[in-house]
DNA sequence: CTTGACCCTGACGCTGCGTCAACCCTCCAT
DNA sequence: ATGGAGGGTTGACGCAGCGTCAGGGTCAAG
């Protein structure tokens, strides 16, 4: 007669295991002796090897039960469905894996390459560095919403980087970041150029996506995200109201006369 | 103002996970509105982008929050340190698929596959189907404790199935097991056999593996499961023990004249 | 007699939420 | 004005498979 622990080591298990198993009915509970001891009989080891067996193979505990009554067939159609479990599990942690060696520090943590090509672009011309956390984050946004397209998009505004004016816009607004001026005069400036770079682009008929996906709630959000990056966003958004253009942050689209 | 599931839509997860996030202090409580319902920003769509990616990409979200914050070469370790984990997750979880693909129901369920060859041949050689089942569990008991060594053994036991007396052992127990006489006549044969065996087996200086590894426990184990399967065991013990033997179920041996 | 190694029950902890319950808020159609 | 649908709120339990105390009792040896 065996006490738990010898059992439980006899099986290569935790005593904590075998109790376990008692309490889930997977494991009758043995006699106990006087002092209320559990002793175990040779049958006992055979359940819980069996039982082990399964549980190390990963058959979950609320099977085991049921496979070792079952009949041959049952018993490879279960099987048949745990390996599936299985597998798919082994799937899920595998794409974790290739995520997670993808995930290097920094920009690239959540976005495409492309994107991040661009951020490093845009510290290239003389962004500051806070410039460049907002840009990215906005990404973050627009990534969110459109995960594949935004591959296409990237080319054209690393093209618009080649801009002096773009660059002078840049360089500007990094200006005004890093300054504390409540109400800085340079931004009237940025309203200017940012509104004839939009001049410029409605001319030229760039195709505008906010109006192929209909879908005003990541532009909305990027507005809000500059507005908490800075307060003194929302006074660019007045001005470039004034001057005929709302969404001033990622596309701009004309409206009508403002207020 | 986005209220929590508009938050949780666009970022791809649920209410609860959002919440849960709050819990465990992952993602800052937002301002409240009039009537007590959360409303997020921009910004909080953005942390809750990156706490997804990072969790979908398989880290715990107890190291997330640090994640986010850290630098980049705490964050490559960091990154380095999960990945372990997962491949370590992955190469459990493949044992695990290698270990069920071989758990054909039945005897090869815990057993190699000498042993269960051994078992096969006990049948042929008319052993009844409780008898294997109990041969079967005994091989269990050994194959916990030598999982190594078993299969060096198994060549000779089933040499000795091409024994007639061996075969007409198996047999007679085979019998008496089915029939339900308390005290069936023939275990005496029974005995004589077994006795007759182990001398010959003396004579001619079978290594005993009980001598080598100097481990009682199993062989106990095997006499207790013997009589648990069947109580006229204890009578077979007795009757071997006045031919001079003891610990008759797997492997003999000469002892000092009984009681 | 003490000490250390076991045994007992009962209960919480872990992970990442899912899923009630019981109630409040808002908006839209009637 | 009202009622119902479809949000939101907190609080709590449940899941798998044990690990790990806490607060006892028991056994074998020195």
């Amino acid at each position: 007669m065996l006490t738990i622990g010898q059992l439980a080591a006899y099986a290569g298990v935790t005593v904590r295991a075998v109790r376990h198993y008692h309490q889930i009915g997977l494991l009758p509970e043995p006699e106990r002796d006087a002092s209320g001891y559990r002793r175990y009989g040779a049958t006992a080891v055979v359940s819980l090897i069996k039982i082990r067996t399964l549980a190390n193979a990963g058959v979950p505990l609320s099977e085991i039960g049921r496979l070792l009554g079952a009949d041959d067939s049952t018993f490879a159609e279960a099987i048949e469905r745990i390996d599936g479990h299985l597998r798919d599990e082994i799937g899920r942690l595998e794409t974790s894996r290739k995520q997670i060696a993808q995930l290097t520090a920094g920009d690239s943590l959540v976005l495409p390459v492309e994107v991040t090509c661009y951020l490093d672009r845009l510290r290239q011309i003389g962004a500051s560095p806070r410039m460049v956390e907002g840009e990215r984050d906005g990404w973050i946004l627009i990534a969110a919403r459109w995960p594949d397209r935004i591959r296409e998009w990237m080319p054209a505004k690393l093209a618009e980087l080649d801009n002096p004016q773009v660059v002078r816009l840049y360089r500007l607004i990094s200006e005004i970041l890093d300054s504390d001026a409540a109400d800085d005069p340079r931004l009237e400036e940025v309203a200017d150029i940012m509104a004839a770079l939009a001049e410029q682009a409605f001319a030229a008929g760039d195709p505008d996506p906010g109006d192929e996906t209909h879908d005003d709630l990541p532009f909305d959000l990027l507005d809000a995200l500059a507005v908490e990056y800075d307060p003194r966003a929302r006074r660019l958004r007045d001005l470039m109201r004034q001057r005929g253009w709302a969404r001033w942050t990622r596309l701009e689209r004309l409206t009508d006369p403002p207020d």
